[in-house]
RNA sequence: GUGGUUGUGGCGCAGUUGGUUAGCGCGUCUGGUUGUGGCCCAGAAGGUCGCCGGUUCAAGUCCGGUCUACCACCCCA
């Protein structure tokens, strides 16, 4: 009954599945840590323009995913459909734009108004990183590596990582006018959709998917040799510095990603255990132009789906790490034991210890198996016998031994055993 | 946004060519002589059969619409 599912596209993370979660950020946090990155929030939305100028007019996402509404104040807001555009619009509030680096990263939702399907939804999970003001190879290839080792400590083997050069802006102009003589020549024979990108957004139609276009795909001139010299040996840099940390990579040229503030190196990750299509991650270096500037930033930064990573670890067989049994269960067996219960539990809590006990009036036996179930090793169990001798029964779940200790020592005994 | 599939108690499912009070497993709750769990047994709670409309004497079962979920495409993480 989906009575109160809900809205198309999002879900609830119930706490069986929120410990994995938790553990692919703290494991995030960790790594990129140690890579010299700190955390940073940014608010859930931003001013419209701060997406439609990041991350181009006409790309996709800004053109008909964006969640974009009005407030009362007559501003226009938008939901953020990624987190590079708000890290950045946040950065210029520092120095960066003088050429200090700044190194951050990011877990938060993400929305865009796409049809869901596996692995997409419209309320969406990224963790990613931004290195923002400085423009090097080796910083490239350092924020690849970064995301290589992340995957690994967060159990995620297998990855397939995938690079390309886009070039920079200069180099774009000859580089798609020889695409563009080139695919206006066969463009009738091609999809409906590659003749849309023929106008709109030409690189597009190398990843096309179809049988037909491919082999006309197969065809085009490589781009790359447009390129200036300069964008070339940069490419290569990269390349030989991956190669050097030992990170395993291929190149494809069809790999040119649908933002287009994407300069020079381009990279993603794939997953065979979810289709070769989907990707885990996915990055590259950039220069974004935000409002009041009158330059663009130079940057490099990665983002990863969390619901992709997850659905990666469980078709590994990775563990799922629920809620942990608590230390001791208590049961009382009328209101006086279950007072003292409650004090009880507060204190070893405090002491650091999981407690569980039953605080309502129900039957031995009931109380027993909800000890049981909790899977709690030691269960303590008092009444009205046990109180009025002040002592309290202390029972060892996997045998089933037990013993009495006097109420003075409980606390202290309890520290020591449980 | 386009196309395909789907929808029965918390979860997983069965419901024959439309026909009496809609079943099963798991889970939950309560018991199995008065204060001891895991096994077993008994009983109980819990569903307007996604929603709206139509056909019919009669619909969970047929028809239409709609919503949701899933899958593919587009696009992306």
């Amino acid at each position: 009954m989906a009575a109160f599912a809900p809205p198309p596209g999002t879900a609830d993370i119930f706490p069986a599945e929120s410990g994995s979660w938790r553990f692919l950020e703290n494991t995030a946090s960790q790594v990129f840590s140690s890579y010299g990155y700190g955390e940073l929030r940014t608010p859930i939305f931003e001013y419209t323009e701060v997406f439609q100028r990041g991350l181009g007019g006409e790309t996709e996402v800004v053109q008909k995913e964006m969640y974009t509404f009005e407030d009362r104040g007559g501003r226009s807001l938008t939901l953020r459909p990624e987190g590079t555009a708000g890290v950045m619009r946040a950065l210029t509030n520092t120095d960066v734009a003088n050429g200090t680096e700044q190194r951050v990263f990011y877990y938060g939702p993400m929305f865009r108004g796409e049809r869901p399907s596996a692995g997409r939804r419209r309320q969406f999970h990224q963790i990613g990183v931004e290195n923002v003001g400085r423009c090097a190879p080796l910083i490239d290839a350092e924020c690849i590596a970064m995301l290589h080792n992340f995957l690994l400590k967060a159990g995620i083997t297998g990855a397939e990582f995938t690079i390309n050069t886009r070039g920079v802006a200069a180099d774009r102009a000859p580089a798609e006018a020889a695409l563009r003589e080139y695919f206006a020549k066969h463009i009738d024979s091609m999809c409906p959709d590659c003749r849309t990108r023929l106008e709109r957004n030409i690189w597009r139609i190398l990843d096309c998917k179809q049988e037909d276009c491919r082999k006309i795909i197969e065809g085009a001139p490589d781009y790359v040799e447009f390129f200036s010299d300069e964008s070339k040996a940069y490419f290569e840099e990269v390349k030989t510095a991956l190669t050097r940390l030992n990170v395993p990579f291929k190149v494809s040229s069809r790999l040119v990603r649908g933002l287009d503030y994407y300069v020079h190196t381009v990279f993603e990750v794939t997953h065979n255990a979810l289709g070769e299509q989907i990707a885990i991650a996915g990055g590259g270096r950039y220069e974004l132009f935000l409002p009041g500037e009158k330059r663009p930033i130079p940057g490099v930064g990665f983002a990863a789906g969390v619901e992709r990573l997850l659905m990666v670890r469980e078709a590994l067989g990775a563990p799922v790490s629920g809620g942990a049994a608590a230390d001791c269960f208590l049961i009382g067996l009328d209101g006086a034991s279950r007072m003292e219960n409650l004090i009880l539990a507060d204190e070893l809590r405090r002491a650091g210890k999981s407690v569980a006990l039953e605080l309502e009036e129900r039957s031995f036996k009931a109380q027993m198996r909800a000890a049981n179930r909790s899977q709690a090793p030691f269960t303590l169990i008092r009444g009205e016998s046990e109180m009025a001798q002040k002592i309290a029964i202390i029972k060892k779940m996997d045998d089933g031994s037990q013993c009495e200790v006097a109420e003075s020592d409980l606390l202290n005994y309890l520290l020591e055993h449980i």
